[in-house]
Formats: structure tokens, C-alpha cells, sequence
DNA sequence: CCTGCGAAACTGTGATCACAATTGGCCTGT
DNA sequence: ACAGGCCAATTGTGATCACAGTTTCGCAGG
């Protein structure tokens, strides 16, 4: 929670803004904020233990990627609410951008990204037993983009880490009383499948396939309606 | 560049940080801003006529788009460099993201829709046939996100926005020295007569055209050189 | 004339303060 | 007891200052 001091010695070049916008960007992906929930700079400092300043920039920056949603009118700022239309729009969104990706970074695989996946892949796995549901979203995000970070495609990366910001709260509350997601695993397994006999097409369609059954889990959900209070 | 300098404060609700990410915008997604130009926060304050802290909010915000670059040694910020591999990825991004606003907005089009985009290629043409760089950019951005806001796909067209915004310093180097790029119109004229025929697919096939006309219009200008710290 | 070197200017970052707008709660009037 | 209005607390915004790196430029020494 606490953030270390000013340490402007040897290795810490993290700035503080950085190491907030990071904390508050982990908590939505793994869904730990809860959609519609107000939240003010000065508390999120407070808790944080810096001044209102860096979160400010923080805050801002995720704004500009639509993890967070601030109010035209109040100004105030808020984790944006779930629609449905809101998902098919992210469901479609991932489904053009993610799949190229992936297919960009099998075309170059080697034997240690296969290696890195199949201990995320485990840990993904080890997650789902446990029920352990924030492990779970950091270990499925952690699979899917080292295998995207390895196509070398950075502006497609920047548009596949926005989605995955905004999508986050969404995938808590399917996660919430689902356990049928590890079918989730068989993609994953798929995907590696693809990588090892160098058939990029195959990790594409694995990736697809994955990104479809999670978003159609989230549409059976029906999160039309949940808590909310205001629209955009 | 100056932002509007009038601020007499009737109807002008906005904050000043909105209003220098909007000059800075705009600056960019016209080509106004050099490549690789490096800008600094206080110099664009004293340009603006306004304090440091509104140009950072803005210029983070961008920076989260990717619309600049930050020096992740010097925290410096700079206008992103032209290469050849950020074009293929900006024009792939492109024609997976448009086609689907266009189709959107084509499926709800109106009368009054149509109207207001047979105006904005009017714009286009004259500034076209006029040679003005700045007033085709602006006009032919206004055409294609008229028509793409017409698709109420919020989360899709924040990723065009991005994509824009990323884009405009290449158009600018493209048109520098082209006049072919009057082919542009006809497409226009294709999404305009999908529209009036109301056949969504057509405009998404002319949307698509579009862009892969003008981003191979970009990619015969062989903007492969990271080019150093140009001049304008 | 060229090369080091040190001071000054410039960079982004973060804290603190001031301010206007909004919100929430308490108090008063009916 | 309930409604309406006033006051205090909280909000985001922006300015100003302090600070640590970095860059740049001039000046001295070769």
C-alpha cells in the first residue's frame, strides 16, 4: 500500500505518478474497483500516501484510456458503469485487435515465450482451482500479453491495453459465480498447441476462440443493469 | 496555435487544460506539429499564455493516446517519430476498426446526416482544389468522425480517435507534395451514395477504400526513415 | 583551433496553497 | 414532523514554488 519515499538513489527511476497510475491500473484489470464507484484525488492520496499531484496524473492518464470515466458536468470521477452495449463494442474491439496479435507473435515464438505461457498458462490454472479470483484475472492478463508483447507491435498493444483497462470490472463480475470459465484453459492450451508446431493461423483462431467463449460468458451473465447510477 | 485569447467567460465553461488539449490536438491530427519535434511543457505554456500545470494535464493526456512521446530516460516529451512499421500497424488498426463505424452509422443514417456530409466533402474538395494542407486535414477529419459518431459506438470510435491523432503527422508529409491524392473524394462520394441507398455494406467498402487508399498514398512516399530532429 | 569542464538555464516532477463550484448536513421556519 | 435554505466540508482546477537531473553553452587550458 505504501508507496517507498524519496528514494532518488540508485534503482527506483519509477516516478510517482507512474507507480500510481500502475497500483490503481492492477486494481481495475483484476476488477478490485467496483464499476459506478465514485472516487476523489484526495482520498485516493490519502490512501495511497502521496499528495493529491501524482494521482492527479495518474488519475488523467487512465482517464484518457477510459478506465476511468469522469463526469462532464461534476467533474468528478468514477469507474464507468456496464452496459451491454459497452461490452459488445469491447467483445468486438478485442475480437479484431487481440487475434493479430497473437498471430503476429507466433510468427516469431521461441522456445522461451512457449516456455514463460506454460508457467502463466499453470499459474492461470492454479487460480481457477483455487477460486481465487484476483490471481486469476493477473494471471490470464499476464498470459495474454506476453504472448502480444512478443508480436512487436506496439501500437496494436496500446489499443489491446486499453481494452483490457476498460473490460476488467466486467470480468469480476462474471468471475463471481462462474466456474465453468476454465474451459478458458483448453484456448490457452490451444494456443501453446499452435506456438510449439509453429502454425501462427492455429494461435490466432485460439485466441478468437478464447476471447469469444469469455465475452459470450459475460453476455449470458447479463450485465445489462447492475449497480449503477449514472450513464455517459 | 494561439488558443482562442478571448476568454471574456460568457459560454466558456471549459477548462483551460481542455482547451490546450484541444489547440494540441487539433495541431496534431491537422500535421501542424513536426515529427520528432521535441516540445517542452513550460515553452508551450508561455505560448498558450497560460501556467505550466494546464499544458501537463494535456500533455499527458495525449501522451496516453500516444499522440506524444515521453523519453522514458529524459522524460522528455517529443512528437512520435515517423516509421515504416508504425504506419502498417496505424493502417491495419484502421481499416479493422473504421469499416465497423462506418457500417454502424450507415445502418442509422438520416437525411440530416447525409446532408451535413455531402457539406464536409464539399470542404474537402475546396480545399483540395485550393492546395490548403490544414483545411483538407481538418475537413477530411470532420467528414470521416461525422460520420463515425453517427454509429454510437463510443468505445470504437475512442480508438479511431487515438488512431487519428497517432496518423496526422504522416498525412502531413503525404500531402506535402501530392496532388493524386484527389482520388480521395470519389470514395467519399461511394460512402455518401451507400448511404443515401442505405446499403451499410457499400459505405463500409468505401470507408475501407479510403483507407487503404491513402495509406498506400503513404506508404509509396516511403516515410521509412525515423527522421532526426526535423525542421518544418 | 580544438578539447574539456563547469556554471547557468532548462527539463519534468511533486508539494502546497488559493479558489470556485458542488455536495452534504444541520438548522430553522412552517 | 417535514420541507427549505444556509453553512461547512469536499471536490477538481490552476498557479507558484522547490528540487533534482539533464542539457547547453561559454570559457579556459591544451
Amino acid at each position: 500500500m505504501t508507496i517507498s519515499g524519496t528514494e532518488t538513489g540508485a534503482a527506483s527511476r519509477l516516478a510517482i505518478h507512474d507507480q500510481v497510475y500502475a497500483s490503481l491500473r492492477d486494481a481495475l484489470i483484476t476488477g478490485r474497483i467496483a464499476p459506478g464507484l465514485g472516487v476523489s484525488l484526495r482520498s485516493l492520496a490519502a490512501e495511497l500516501g502521496v499528495s493529491p499531484m501524482p494521482v492527479r496524473d495518474a488519475v488523467r492518464r487512465l482517464a484518457a484510456e477510459r478506465a476511468l470515466a469522469i463526469n462532464p458536468a461534476n467533474k468528478r470521477l468514477s469507474v464507468p458503469s456496464l452496459t451491454a452495449d459497452r461490452l459488445e463494442q469491447l467483445a468486438l474491439a478485442r475480437s479484431l485487435i487481440e487475434p493479430e496479435l497473437a498471430q503476429r507473435a507466433a510468427e516469431q515464438a521461441d522456445a522461451v515465450l512457449i516456455s514463460r505461457l506454460r508457467q502463466l498458462d499453470a499459474a492461470v490454472d492454479r487460480a481457477l482451482a483455487e477460486g481465487d479470483v484476483g490471481r486469476y484475472m493477473a494471471a490470464n492478463h499476464a498470459f495474454h500479453f506476453t504472448l502480444y508483447r512478443h508480436g512487436r507491435a506496439d501500437v496494436l498493444l496500446t489499443l489491446a491495453d486499453s481494452l483490457w483497462l476498460q473490460i476488467g470490472p466486467f470480468m469480476r463480475v462474471v468471475f463471481g459465480r462462474i466456474g465453468t470459465l476454465g474451459l478458458a484453459a483448453d484456448h490457452h492450451l490451444a494456443a501453446l498447441e499452435g506456438l510449439q508446431q509453429r502454425d501462427p493461423m492455429a494461435v490466432r483462431r485460439a485466441i478468437t476462440a478464447d476471447i469469444a467463449m469469455g465475452m459470450d460468458a459475460l453476455r449470458a451473465e447479463g450485465v445489462s443493469q447492475p449497480t449503477d447510477a449514472a450513464e455517459d
